[in-house]
DNA sequence: GATTAAATCTAGTACACACTAGAAAAGTCA
DNA sequence: TGACTTTTCTAGTGTGTACTAGATTTAATC
């Protein structure tokens, strides 16, 4: 009874470390059981196909990267301005997927190379991630911080896409933290780059 | 002599065509034999193996994408704002990366599929083409025109992401075209979503 | 300690993949 | 047409993959 879950927890960290760092091609249910000693078949046991087991890894790191902003903005005082809120939500995204264990990495490092059923299968919980961005733009909007004038689910996916790219470039080792790289992504994304006063924005889509 | 050129083409832009649509795994010697109507084998007399036609399509992606920036570039008047010339390269990659042919689709579906040695072949070709944007945000720094408060390279990275990650999102048959993903880019890294004066900027990277 | 159940292993199957060798066909030019 | 070259095809090889069946070992229970 024991036994069973700790090697099926073994199975899913060994999982998950694999695909955040090699992806899902290079992760063979073979190379899973080597580490952590296993033969490859014994892996059936526990799983009844790879992409059960895939499947289960990316719905924890799914799970994983929801539960920290969440808890993040749970953390807010009550009269918080929508723009702390962004920002808070953003630094903890970009601390669980850059700093954070490797489901949350294994989920945003496949995005792209999976086969179109486990696709498919997690488009549910990346949409209801979504939502949580929508409804801080909205806020943010709707009270008058954020600018009204641009595409809101554009600039969601754009807020979004550049913490998920930092994956592919962000390095653990280096001087900059992933706190760092949300708290640039906020700057940017909510202040901007630019100095002064702007030019009038201009955009309808 | 021109039948063995023509036939190249058509490998050329079938591999293209199931790279920036279905990724690296999935683009089998096989299926692209399949599209032009020929036997895998045949392939084989073309080029000598999948990573090196892969890797040709990449370069060739490579350099388009690089071509489409520095040509918008040029067209810039002398005494332009800096802020405008990043306006026209973000608006120039997310028009070759989203709307444009399928060779700089590949390059930025494929990233982080690729095998080892294909990734290590194109670091040199990622690197020029950062320098470009590495170019435009410190002439906006030294100019006064851009903060200079944040880590460039971090900003750079978080530009370009944000464009390439528009890939996984991006549809070209609903109404936001590729211009406008890179003009709500542009809005949101330079301008910033924010409405008004911005809270005092404080970070030290 | 014997009996049963749980967990793993050995040994395989079937299939898809990149790639090869040599025959066949198609194209080129006198 | 005929000789030659270029291109494609037929028919394979070897390898790695996910996965299966049944024997075997390990662990739990009485």
């Amino acid at each position: 009874m024991k036994k069973s879950d700790r090697t099926r927890q073994d199975i899913l960290d060994a999982t998950a470390s694999s695909l955040a760092t090699a992806g899902y091609t290079a992760t063979t249910v073979k190379s899973i059981a080597e580490t952590i000693g296993m033969q490859d078949a014994s892996i059936y046991y526990h799983f009844s196909s790879k992409d059960e087991l895939v499947g289960e890894v990316l719905d924890i790191g799914t799970a994983r990267a929801v539960t920290a902003v969440d808890q993040a903005l749970a953390e807010l005082q009550d009269d918080h301005d929508p723009r702390e809120a962004l920002r808070v939500a953003i630094i903890a995204h970009a601390e669980a997927v850059l700093g954070g264990g490797d489901y949350p990495r294994a989920n945003v490092r496949t995005f792209g190379q999976l086969p179109p059923d486990l696709t498919h299968r997690h488009r549910q919980g990346h949409r209801n991630y979504g939502q949580i961005w929508t409804r801080l733009i909205d806020d943010g909007v709707e009270s008058g911080a954020l600018r009204g004038d641009l595409n809101r689910s554009v600039a969601r996916l754009i807020i979004i896409g550049a913490l998920c790219w930092a994956i592919e470039w962000f390095d653990a080792g280096e001087e900059v933290s992933a706190a760092d790289v949300g708290e640039h992504v906020f700057q940017m994304v909510v202040n901007g780059l630019s100095v002064g006063e702007h030019e009038s924005p201009a955009v309808s889509v």
